[in-house]
RNA sequence: GCGGAAGUAGCUCAGUUGGUUAGAGCGCCUGUUUGUGGCACAGGAGGCCGUGGGUUCAAUUCCCAUCUUUCGCC
């Protein structure tokens, strides 16, 4: 069973912080690390040499995009998501839970599960507005965003299409609840994640026992962690999880940027300790990052530095800047002059101010490759930090120029 | 020169038989984006309604003149 090995080699004293090193079938992923965004087996705007060059080790596709189109079906028979994608470092997959509820069922309907805006009512009320969606226990019905059809998915075939799309590491099949959630809805939704999770692992071993038989590469199944904002559940959805065998642990949800720290933290002292911990769909701001390492998380993935990017919004070591601003359209100095990535080496501001006004497809490249760069790039620093002692100079030199002496004195003072 | 059409936001236009703070799309300016709907969303600025007279309680709207653009015809 060589599907998957982590190995500790540091740990920040004081703190739930680690770094090591995930083994997969495609190679190794130094953590923390920060996963790249590739969604619908692509990392929107730019080619895996782009990815590669600015320092990717691995991508994350979503089950719940690729079955809808091209299907998973495809995706195999191509040699799967790896090659597909020409992509030949480690792969994840998100199960589609998540899309299940955010796109399949809330689309365009005024509904967004990250909505804070409909206060007072329960997740299942949120849910029924979301017209043919429905979870029951066997699973969830929901309606296609491309074209309105309806599919059903469930703990077993998330896992078929996982195995069928091929990445190095899947995540289980959960229940994601709203943030206007009650306590009742959220441990419903709990424990349901958890019969989910033990169906997931059955039918991922008989897959994985199939694999074997052909001599194929193994798979590994991160459980997800759910409980909202609710401490206990957090606490009993990572100790029962952590006690089925999982090869790693992905934390779900949705929740503040704020709350990183707490909700984290609750679930990772929990978690057996010699299992990675990927944060699922957070680590777009840098805070997040240096947080998120600080209360134990070994892996991000995020889409925000792509989607702002092909929006305009750029980071820099002093903040984020909208790069269609007017004052830039004569600014000839790149980005920012400190960064290595390979934009900041050869266009201005002017340059990316040009293309987004115009319109052009590589100013969303550009911006692409920029900001996923830098953010790849804070996740390796942090690894670094972690591996010589200097996280805490680190983070406070870095926050305290991002966001400003303020604002970065709150991210400072939460000690573990 | 004659006849027709048109002048309203940076651009293309709408403006209900004359009636409160004259609208839209695009553009422009600013902001937002966290298990991805790429090209989205939110907010904002910007008009002596060509000019000058007249009618009227009241004119972007009706009348006259004038300027400009445009189409057709000599």
């Amino acid at each position: 069973m060589t599907k998957l090995h982590f190995t500790i080699s540091h740990k920040l004293p004081g703190t739930l912080a680690r770094a090591g090193v995930i083994q997969t079938p495609h190679g190794a992923i130094q953590t923390p690390a920060f996963i790249v965004g590739g969604t619908k087996a692509t990392v929107k705007a730019l080619t895996p040499q782009h990815v590669y060059d600015l320092g990717g080790q691995a991508v994350l596709a979503n089950t719940y995009h690729l079955m809808l189109q091209p299907g998973a079906e495809i995706v195999q028979r191509a040699g799967g998501l790896g090659v597909f994608m020409h992509w030949d470092r480690p792969t994840f997959t998100d199960s589609g839970g998540f899309q299940v509820f955010s796109l399949g069922m809330a689309y365009k309907k005024g509904i967004d599960a990250t909505s804070h805006s409909q206060k007072g009512e329960s997740a299942q009320a949120v849910h029924s507005h979301g017209q043919l969606a429905k979870v029951t226990d066997e699973g969830a019905t929901f309606r296609s965003h491309l074209d309105g059809s309806t599919h059903t998915m469930t703990p077993e075939s998330s896992m078929e299409l996982q195995h069928a799309i091929g990445a190095d590491i899947h995540m289980a099949f959960d229940e994601l609840t709203s943030p206007l959630a009650g306590r009742e809805y959220i441990k419903k939704a709990m424990d349901r994640t958890h019969v989910w999770a033990e169906r997931c692992l059955a039918r991922h071993a008989a897959l994985n026992a199939e694999h074997q038989e052909h001599g194929e590469p193994l798979q590994a199944l991160y459980g997800v962690v759910q409980g909202a904002r609710e401490e206990d559940y957090r606490r009993e959805s990572a100790a029962f999880l952590g006690e089925r065998g999982f090869d790693g642990y992905g934390i779900g949800g949705v929740f503040e940027p704020e709350e990183i720290p707490e909700v984290v933290r609750w679930v990772t002292e929990t978690l057996p300790e010699d299992r990675p911990r990927h944060l699922l769909g957070m680590g777009a701001q840098p805070a997040d990052l240096f947080l998120g390492v600080e209360y134990g998380i070994d892996t991000f993935d995020c889409v925000a530095p792509t989607r702002q990017a092909r929006n305009g919004a750029l980071y820099t070591y002093d903040g984020r800047i909208n790069i269609r601003n007017q004052k830039f359209s004569q600014d000839f100095t790149p980005i920012s002059s400190e960064c290595g990535c390979y934009v900041c080496q050869n266009f201005t501001k002017a340059y990316l101010n040009h293309l987004f006004k115009a319109d052009e497809m590589l100013g969303a490249t550009l911006a692409s490759i920029h900001n996923e760069w830098f953010v790849v790039h804070i996740v390796d620093t942090i690894r670094e930090s972690l591996r010589n002692g200097t996280f805490f100079a680190y983070k406070e030199q870095f926050l305290a120029r991002y966001y400003g002496a303020d604002r970065a004195a709150a991210f400072l003072k939460l000690r573990v």
